[in-house]
RNA sequence: GGAUCGGUAGUUCAGUUGGUUAGAAUGCCGCCCUGUCACGGCGGAGGUCGCGGGUUCGAGUCCCGUCCGGUCCGCCA
């Protein structure tokens, strides 16, 4: 037995009694005669007191930082107390104890505040996994997994595991592919999601499945995207949109309930894709903060119902853009009309970066005393700015930011600037957690490049069943590039639903197509001709025939849950062993090349560039 | 594919207009210390300034290239 107790559970109640622990050194704190030596595991860390007669065997067995220690003694109460660990009342006075392993000085400290930068935690994860701040992500991530699970479980769902080596779709993102030995020059790919298994099995009749799932990307990532991610993937059959929403709005509730111990007891809000990006600028809103965006100048055919008391004439920005700009949008920041010449220049060129990408941004500072002072004084009266500053919700003492431009270059940029200033203003608390879903995105979008429609959510998703009709009965074809949207798809609205969390698309999903007609009107508006769809997609396609029950699901980003939860925007720290931003793990560093031998197995000749 | 920030001691960083022997903190090693828990005191070791080239009397510092890492844009059905 190498040990009675861990470093975490022994309290004053148990003292006089003789226990051994086995864990790691994490600090030696030597005073001439005696040394305190703080003992870790998982589940926390226990003082060992080495007295005076022990000092001999010490010194024949020196200790370091990160040794594997086990130790036999009694536990005391202690003189001093240590009110700042659970176990901070005793410690135990070690009477015997055994080195089980040394350990190299560590390449940084294994600490709450580690010295140790990113890319060398991350070479050394091993040691970082063993600081509690990391521990924590993954004991949270655990949490979450446990909590889906029960949930699902409870709900009738099962768990079923489907394949990883499966085939390439070359429709959306782009695949990880893996060469077949036994099958020369050709390749499997890993799976993107998988979402046309969970059809399958939906037509095989198990109506309510899920999976914690891995699934594999190969586009760039951030610092919220991994090449291989993991989804909490459902699907159900003889469900409306209602049901799917109504079911996973409480697995979420759930999970609030049993991670966080919050109830979140208010009915999610709900809002279309369209109000989300007409009073927000973006699909996945953070609804905790306010500034909503006023529109005041917009393209005639873009949300041609939305209506506006301002219009082209109202609005035009003469010092920026030449000629007036296309878009015209403007937030109303609280608090910040004090802001000098140096503050307000500073967001000028934070707007103007690149990656923002703006001319230039104009203020109305509505100031406490009831007037209102701006960059544009010249061009506007004050009570022009004030039915502005009015109707963009301002208050005295809030500074109206306008940006203008491009439609959806400035609406990209007006989202980013009103993240940005709450952030700033410290609006976006990290414990604060808001949910909502936005419903009704397009079923399509118009890729120009292609001069064809392309699925915005993903080729399975079903129109709105009152368009049903509109997208059987016309020619996908797109004849005219310059006037697509009025084309009848542009305006088909999707069975499609987002859940967002703080202003994170956190799960996502639709009811799905299960008619094969209908399936295969979708692919031809995609570009796919019946050979190429029977290549790529015959085994759905012929499953439908054969009894497709209506059914629809939902996809939760697994990590990027845990990471809200977690209180961070990263999701790495919450992936035991996650990738670099290059999509490399530098701890094994991989990728790698292989053999020369495999390669020859697998009758592989590379062809690198340069 | 692109933008941007960074790379100096084991680690985290500082290093001025280009100018003597490149610093601090922490860690490490040694000595002292019987109540510490971020222990304390004294001493010591530790550097290919990412790499290559250039400008210069002289480069950590300026220029070009390259590699590595962070963040973002494109991309991510």
């Amino acid at each position: 037995m190498y040990r009675s107790h861990t470093c975490g559970e022994l309290r004053l109640g148990q003292k006089g009694k003789d226990v051994t622990l086995a864990g790691w050194v994490q600090t030696i704190r030597k005073f001439g005669a005696i040394t305190f030596v703080d003992l870790r595991d998982r589940y926390g860390i226990t003082q060992l007191l080495f007295g005076e007669e022990l000092n001999t065997l010490l010194e024949e067995n020196p200790l370091g930082r990160e040794f594997v220690l086990q130790a036999t003694g009694t536990i005391n109460e202690r003189s001093n107390k240590n009110w700042n660990i659970p176990t901070g009342e005793i410690e135990i006075a070690i009477t015997e104890f055994k080195i089980l392993n040394r350990s190299s000085v560590p390449p940084f400290s294994i600490q709450d505040d580690t010295d140790g930068g990113d890319d060398l935690r991350m070479k050394y994860r091993f040691l970082d996994l063993r600081r509690n701040p990391v521990k924590k992500n993954i004991e949270l991530r655990y949490a979450v997994n446990r909590a889906a699970r029960n949930y699902l479980h409870q709900q009738g769902f099962i768990d079923i595991e489907t394949p990883f080596l499966i085939k390439s779709t070359p429709e959306g993102a782009r695949d990880f592919v893996v060469p077949s030995r036994m099958n020369p020059g050709q390749f499997y790919a890993l799976p993107q999601s998988p979402q046309t298994f969970k059809q399958l099995l939906m037509i095989s009749g198990y109506d309510r499945y899920y999976q914690i799932v891995k699934c594999f990307r190969d586009e760039d990532l951030r610092a919220d995207r991994q090449p291989e991610f993991t989804q909490i993937d459902c699907e159900m059959s003889f469900v409306e949109q209602e049901d799917i929403l109504d079911m996973f709005e409480g697995m979420v509730k759930f999970i609030f309930k049993e991670v966080k111990g919050i109830d979140y007891t208010e009915t999610l809000q709900r809002m279309t894709w369209e109000d989300a990006m007409w009073n927000y600028g973006n699909d996945k809103p953070d609804i905790r903060i306010g500034m909503k965006v006023l529109n005041l100048k917009f393209p005639a055919h873009s949300f041609p119902e939305k209506k506006t008391e301002f219009d082209s004439e109202m609005f035009s920005i003469p010092p920026l853009g030449g000629g007036g700009a296309e878009t015209v949008l403007a937030i109303a920041v609280p608090g910040c009309s004090e802001y000098s010449r140096k503050q307000t220049d500073e967001l000028i060129e934070w707007v103007k970066r690149p990656q923002i990408g703006m001319k230039g941004l104009v203020f109305i500072k509505c100031n406490a005393d009831g007037t209102y002072k701006s960059s544009v004084d010249k061009f506007y009266t004050e009570e022009r700015l004030k039915a502005i500053a009015d109707a963009a919700n301002a208050k005295a003492g809030d500074l109206v930011c306008i940006l203008a431009g491009a439609e959806e270059r400035t609406r990209k940029a007006i989202s980013d600037l009103r993240m940005e200033m709450a952030n700033r203003l410290g609006l976006r608390k990290d414990d604060e957690f808001k949910l909502l879903w936005v419903l009704d995105f397009p079923l399509f979008e118009y890729d120009a490049e292609g001069n064809r429609w392309v699925a915005r959510h993903h080729p399975f998703t079903s129109p709105k069943p009152s368009q049903i009709e509109t997208m059987i009965n016309n020619n996908p074809v797109i004849e005219n590039a310059a006037e697509y949207l009025k084309h009848p798809y542009a305006n088909i609205k999707a069975n499609a639903y987002d859940m967002v969390l703080n202003g994170n698309e956190v799960g996502g999903g639709s009811i799905r197509i299960y008619q094969r007609e209908l399936q295969e009107k979708m692919f031809a508006a995609l570009g796919m001709d019946k050979e190429e769809q029977q290549h790529k997609f015959g085994f759905l396609l012929g499953a439908f025939e054969y009894g497709a029950p209506p059914h629809g699901g939902i996809a939760f980003g697994f990590d990027r849950l845990c990471a809200i939860l977690g209180g961070s925007e990263g999701i790495r720290d919450f992936i035991a062993f996650p990738k670099n931003n290059a999509g490399r793990d530098v701890m094994l560093d991989a990728p790698a090349t292989i053999d020369e031998k495999q390669l020859e197995e697998l009758q592989i000749k590379l062809n690198l560039k340069k």
